[in-house]
DNA sequence: TCTGGGGTCCTAGGACCC
DNA sequence: TCTGGGGTCCTAGGACCC
């Protein structure tokens, strides 16, 4: 199969709007204003030179690139893009196609030229879009996840077991698509750093330290074995939620309540609006200094609007009712019945 | 140095039941 | 006085992805 993921995506949509600004450093993010609390979407490669990357606070990407095209997030226009790029994927003859975000998709096809294809790939979306992508080829969806990284930009590259460890074996494990700064250094602790080394363990002595599913599955990502099929059923979200971030941080329980208030209004506006039923209510609160802490509540399938909002209400009853409080965000979530739950899960499933 | 907004899934522990 | 073995449900927390 192979995976398609376009270059600097949101950054080649912003110069389509505005060719000046090719070959330029963009950064777009938040509002796009340096000054206040948001962080990087994405930054072009001229602005990546200079150490920005998408996550870090905008502040510092302004402090490091001082030439810098800061720009604010427009989403509707990268879901327009992102949905011609999609369509032109599925128009592929024997075509597959799993998304799994604005900028990258599996594609499922039978091929006995994979590069051929995915070259007609790339200059069917660059004609349709004007956009360029870089697309891995692989024998299961890991390795070819993982090949597209090794095509960019706009080239193709090709992991299968044969290759997978003369490219990969050497690399840190934080390399590989699930496993991120934590796992990767629990992981040191045992030993594993390297992929060679994850693809080398017992798949049972990761179990104690990472429990009976997460244990066997970092070894069989080490291998770069897994799922083999592109899944196409129709995502249906598990989830909704509304989350927000202060400017300021929220000291006083009235400015809680009432940020709460709204913030779950609009999350019972996004469910309503689907009709689905609705299970549970979780409240997320970002402290200062950075932790976070969880609340959550089942509520009746029959649930009453006003009833959910007395429920989140109650739920800040528990925000650190002892000691002074910093609140840095907020996050409230409404989640669905299991047996509503339908097609792959954009990141995780058939693993 | 400071921390978005949208998601998904896994694990652990306690309560409760038989 | 001390304490089975199995299960489910719920809550809280953690980790990852784009």
């Amino acid at each position: 199969m192979l995976h398609v993921d376009l270059d600097q995506f949101i950054a080649a949509v912003e110069v389509l709007r505005r060719p000046e600004l090719a070959g330029k450093p963009i950064i777009v993010g938040g509002r796009g204003d340096p000054t206040e609390r948001a962080v990087v979407s994405t930054a072009s490669y001229e602005a990546r030179a200079f150490g920005v990357g998408s996550g870090m606070p905008l502040r510092i990407a302004a402090r490091k690139v001082p030439d810098a095209i800061i720009l604010p997030v427009d989403q509707e226009a990268y879901l327009a893009a992102s949905e011609t790029v999609m369509d032109t994927l599925r128009e592929q003859p024997g075509a597959t196609v799993q998304v799994l975000g604005w900028d990258e998709a599996f594609v499922g096809i039978q091929t006995e030229d994979p590069e051929g294809y995915a070259r007609r790939i790339q200059a069917a979306v660059l004609e349709n879009t004007q956009l360029h992508c870089s697309v891995g080829i692989g024998d299961t969806l890991v390795r070819a996840k993982n090949a597209t990284d090794f095509g960019k930009p706009a080239g193709i590259f090709r992991l299968t077991k044969d290759n997978w460890l003369d490219v990969m074996g050497d690399k840190p494990t934080i390399g590989l698509w699930g496993i991120g700064p934590k796992i990767s250094k629990r992981l040191a602790t045992h030993g594993i750093t390297t992929v060679n080394e994850l693809a080398a363990a017992d798949p049972a002595s990761l179990v104690p330290e990472f429990g009976p599913k997460m244990g066997p599955w970092y070894a069989q990502l080490g291998r770069g074995e897994g799922a083999t099929e592109v899944d196409d059923t129709p995502w249906v979200a598990r989830a909704h939620g509304r989350e927000t971030t202060f400017q300021q941080d929220l000291t006083e329980p009235d400015q809680i309540s009432e940020a709460l208030k709204e913030l779950t209004a609009r999350v019972l506006e996004d469910v309503a609006a689907e009709g689905r039923p609705v299970v549970g209510l979780t409240l997320k609160v970002r402290y200062k200094p950075f932790f976070t802490k969880t609340y959550a509540r089942k509520i009746p399938e029959t649930y009453d609007r006003d009833e959910v909002l007395a429920q989140a209400l109650d739920l800040t009853a528990k925000i650190e009712p002892d000691r002074p409080i910093r609140l840095l965000g907020l996050r409230a979530e409404m989640s669905m019945p299991e047996e509503a739950r339908k097609g792959h899960t954009p990141t995780r499933s058939g693993w």
